[in-house]
DNA sequence: TATTAACTACGAAAAAGTTCGTAAAAAACT
DNA sequence: AGTTTTTTACGAACTTTTTCGTAGTTAATA
């Protein structure tokens, strides 16, 4: 185990984060119910990923009666900008206004985020 | 191997579609010579992640002599929309608001790029 | 208190991805 | 023509990730 360096999280360790991070902390049990609600995954499959991301330090947990309670080890944001980094380098060349442009082209935003990301943008024309 | 589904690129794959998107068609020795640019890659693992990519459909490729020339299999802007569609349901709750704003607010974009934004911004504004 | 149920720990198999060595064929070079 | 170089094909080892069975422990329940 590299016990130095950071870990990205793999597909499936993304996928619980996720939950922990929408339900807040929670148990094995829990977080493989909501697994089961999307697709099939043995319980003890469920808790071994949970005891590799715990080494890993990706969750912390605490000791709740006989069973775990974990929750998140890190930040939302900081596996979201780690992973928009990774497609920035490996898809748009590195190029922040590629990778906004063909979102916005491809997906829909509300109204009020849009208005956001205006206000962002006079925000950032300000500052330079 | 699955001959139906389609085919995610994986990390290695995607990097060697990039070098094909910026070069164009490409033997085996040159898209190696790219890589070792970066790291060390024995030239026969190259030649085999692009025969796997063959069979999957990610690149084709011609008969140019003795060699074969590759070529995307795929468009460039099509796996670009299926990263950020994966980030976004991994990470994002499917918002494309946050994932741009978040992508705003970590990496500095051009004045150009900026604007450029702007610009789709009101398209996408007038349209609905 | 004895049985059952729920939990953790752990090892190991299975699956997916990466790496490379070797063999055989084609082309280039003496 | 014979040797060397370059190429493809392919199998197998290795690595990483995912999956699950089994064992042992703790808690609940009859």
């Amino acid at each position: 185990m590299k016990s130095n360096t950071f870990h990205q999280p793999t597909d499936s360790e993304l996928e619980i984060l996720n939950i922990l991070w929408e339900y807040g902390p929670s148990t094995v049990r829990f977080v493989n119910g909501k697994l089961n609600e999307i697709r099939k995954v043995g319980y003890t499959t469920t808790l071994k990923i949970m005891q590799i991301m715990f080494d890993k330090k990706l969750v912390m947990r605490s000791q709740e009666g006989k069973s775990h309670i974990y929750r998140p080890g890190i930040e939302e944001n900081a596996i979201q900008n780690r992973l928009i980094d990774k497609i920035l380098n490996s898809a748009f060349g590195g190029s922040a206004g590629r990778l906004v442009m063909q979102t916005l082209g491809n997906h829909r935003a509300s109204q009020s985020e849009l208005d956001e990301i205006r206000k962002l943008l006079d925000e950032l024309e300000n500052k330079s």
